[in-house]
DNA sequence: TCTATTTGACCCCC
DNA sequence: GGGGGTCAAATAGA
């Protein structure tokens, strides 16, 4: 008896690691894919490649920064020349691009002070790609990168370096890169500064990571049935296409963070990123 | 010594 | 005139 409870806590529990794990795995790899293959499904919307189609103006513009004795751009009309915005809780979210920084100021109307780069090869590749980053809320921590211009380096670093080695750590979530259930930023920031994450709310630390190495232990894939059901369920298509997170009665969606998936979710439906289909 | 970051100042746009 | 974007000298770190 006290084994069957104990079998179905276990289940459950299962169920919720697993569901995180998929979570994250869909996550990475729609990020993947974007990454492999930026325009591959005829989408702008996606993280790096829309550089070039959200704004048709700045690409007839020199990509070079060309000032005289200026020390602004000519033109600030910041609503057309702003091409992508990426919320994050991580402040050094990495999109496979190197930034070099060049200025930080505090900002009036946010108490939190911005951050300005350019792309690292700015002078080598004459890349004009510069970015924003900000914070925009403190808890939990979210910083908002805002992406001018584009680039045209083309150099970008996660189709060669990161994810290739973090991703061959974790064979067994086939494509998946990395999940973290990491405590807090600063250990997320450590482990995927090259490579990606998907950070899950350490609400009860303890009994997630465990059951994260039991499953691990126990050499749980996403190949196993369990896995496969979960997929199943998950899987039922909303009427909008999109993702929806596993519907619990109570506190079951508790085990994930639900600010941040709440935050998440917003964000990457837009993105229509909540597709477990296998593509 | 080289490279990246910090920071105060400059300058443009609204 | 103020706010925000950028420059460039100073500083820090490898």
């Amino acid at each position: 008896m006290a084994k069957t409870s104990t079998l179905n806590s276990m289940n459950t529990s299962h169920e919720k690691a697993v569901q995180a794990i998929l979570y994250g795995q869909s996550c990475a790899k729609r990020l993947k894919l974007q990454l492999d293959h930026p325009m591959a499904d005829g989408r702008s919307d996606n993280f790096f490649s829309d550089l070039s189609s959200r704004d048709s103006s700045s690409s007839s513009s020199p990509p070079l920064p060309q000032r005289s004795h200026s020390k602004k751009r000519k033109n600030n009309n910041t609503n057309s020349s702003e091409n992508w915005r990426h919320d994050s809780p991580d402040p050094n979210y990495y999109d496979g691009f190197l930034w070099r920084k060049y200025g930080q100021k505090t900002i009036k109307q946010s108490k939190h002070q911005r951050s300005y780069y350019r792309c690292s090869y700015n002078i080598d590749h004459a890349c004009g790609a510069r970015k924003h980053e900000q914070k925009i809320k403190d808890n939990p921590p979210v910083y908002r990168t805002t992406y001018f211009g584009h680039h045209t380096c083309n150099i970008n670093h996660n189709q060669d370096a990161g994810l290739t080695t973090v991703g061959d750590s974790v064979n067994d979530l086939e494509n998946s890169r990395m999940i973290w259930f990491g405590e807090d930023l600063d250990q997320e920031k450590e482990s995927h500064t090259s490579g990606l994450s998907v950070s899950v709310k350490h609400e009860e630390g303890s009994i997630k990571e465990e059951t994260v190495d039991q499953y691990r232990h126990r050499g749980i894939t996403s190949h196993d049935k369990d896995c496969q059901n979960v997929i199943k369920e998950n899987h039922q298509p909303s009427p909008s296409g999109s993702y929806t997170p596993p519907s619990s009665s109570g506190s079951e969606i508790d085990m994930f963070d639900s600010d941040l998936l709440v935050e998440d979710l917003d964000l990457w439906d837009r993105y229509d990123m909540y597709d477990f289909g296998l593509r």
